[in-house]
DNA sequence: GTAATAGTGTCTCTTAGACAGTATCCT
DNA sequence: AGGATACTGTCTAAGAGACACTATTAC
């Protein structure tokens, strides 16, 4: 009933939203939790002037097949790393986040070693850091709808690392038991019992020896790789300490 | 480096891929987990014409307040349905999936109680069906990418169903512990131990009880209502025998 | 040797799964 | 009474959590 003229069918003239991609980038740095983040221009004409933000941007339609490769070509641009851990998150999209005008965008989070920070610092300008999540949680002041966005992020983070291997990805390999037992503690805010946790790991059976290693320590441990890069084991049961 | 002129920062002018919402709508139906999907019309000049597609279309900027608005208006449109559970399930967008050109929808999924049936049929036309989830999955011959999209649908409607409450949402209140069993059933393909999934069931603590209902069978069974209509209980575990 | 971290053994207690048994209703 | 379905009890065995113990290195 509202198209009057035939060619509305195969063009619709409707007025289009803009469509962007936004990455959460986690990495482990100092013992804790962070995420990357980039400082929105200055100019007053723009949305959230001097403001951080997530990494992201429009799709743009003739460089990206799709949404994924837009995510990471965003990914490639700011940090430098080809291939991490890239999931997509969801989206938000409606007429008040952005003031230009109604606005979609579709969220991907990845996991990157610690390691590349150098790589990634190197990569890009100054208006790009890294923020301890937990810091950013307790008084977000992020562009447009980011800090909803990050605490999402987050949530489906430490809720994952409580059933699945995901926290491996943000290791460089080769790593020991110790270091991976480190990150999962880092992202749950607990310790956890080294024979459990062990015993736990191995039998999931996504780990592949790879020599002992010299690592922080006296004695050197026994170095891991996934046996399967492209997504994380999901464990039977959940962590936790008696009960739920 | 692409913005010549200043405007070019206020207000973008990237060419805008085509935003649309779609839902998959589940229900459980004569014991069989169904779909609903609506025909496309039969005009050639339409992209995959006389296909079964799933419900949904373009974002409407004036309508819609957000993405989740519009999902909710869509569904009532095709269901009459006003409040049923409503998830994100994720986005899929690229430059191949439409003729029209580049576009992104983004895709929710809502579970239906079997009983609102003859209403969604009633509300609407003849180019709107419930088909068999088993069926389309053997032979899916669905418009655009939606083959792909259901079969991720599926496979996160299964995923959930082994350790939250969500079948809940697949019947009318009241209902007793047989009948959510039986949904439980039905979506996983398997049979559950009555105990224990009684046990497991009352120990979540999301069911209350509304006294005592006549249903197909001899003995009248407890009915339960859901505490909390806004999401599904997790449970520490799996369903699973013996093992994984 | 000592210190420090890697890795293992063992005990206990919870609980899922299996299945048998009891209760309550209808015809 | 008999049949059918709702509901409960019991046994067993697997596995998580807790913690003490041993092993291997650097100094």
């Amino acid at each position: 009933m509202k198209n009057h003229v035939p060619t509305a069918r195969t063009t619709p003239d409707f007025p289009r939203p803009y469509t962007t991609v936004d990455i959460v980038i986690f990495t482990i740095l100092d013992k804790a939790l962070k995420v990357l983040l980039v400082q929105r221009p200055t100019h007053e004409d723009d949305p959230f002037p001097g403001l951080w933000a997530l990494p992201g941007g429009f799709v743009n339609v003739e460089l990206d097949a799709d949404l994924e490769a837009c995510a990471a070509r965003k990914l490639r641009e700011k940090t430098g790393v080809a291939s991490p851990y890239l999931e997509q998150l969801g989206s938000w999209g409606g007429a008040a986040r952005d003031p230009r005008g109604w606005s979609a965008t579709h969220v991907y989070f990845a996991l990157l070693p610690g390691l590349d920070l150098a790589l990634a610092k190197g990569a890009n300008a100054a208006d790009v850091d890294w923020f301890e999540v937990d810091e950013l949680l307790a008084s977000p002041r992020l562009a447009f709808d980011h800090g909803e966005i990050l605490l999402a992020a987050v949530e489906r983070l430490r809720s994952k690392v409580e059933y699945t291997s995901l926290p491996a990805f943000l290791l460089a390999e080769p790593f020991t038991l110790p270091q991976l037992q480190q990150v999962y503690e880092t992202v749950l805010g607990r310790s956890v019992d080294k024979s459990g946790f062990r015993t736990r790991m191995l039998a999931a059976q996504f780990l592949q020896e790879a020599g002992h290693v010299a690592g922080p320590s006296n004695r050197p441990a026994m170095g891991y790789r996934l046996a399967d890069r492209s997504g994380p084991v999901v464990f039977p049961r959940t962590f936790s300490p008696r009960g739920h």
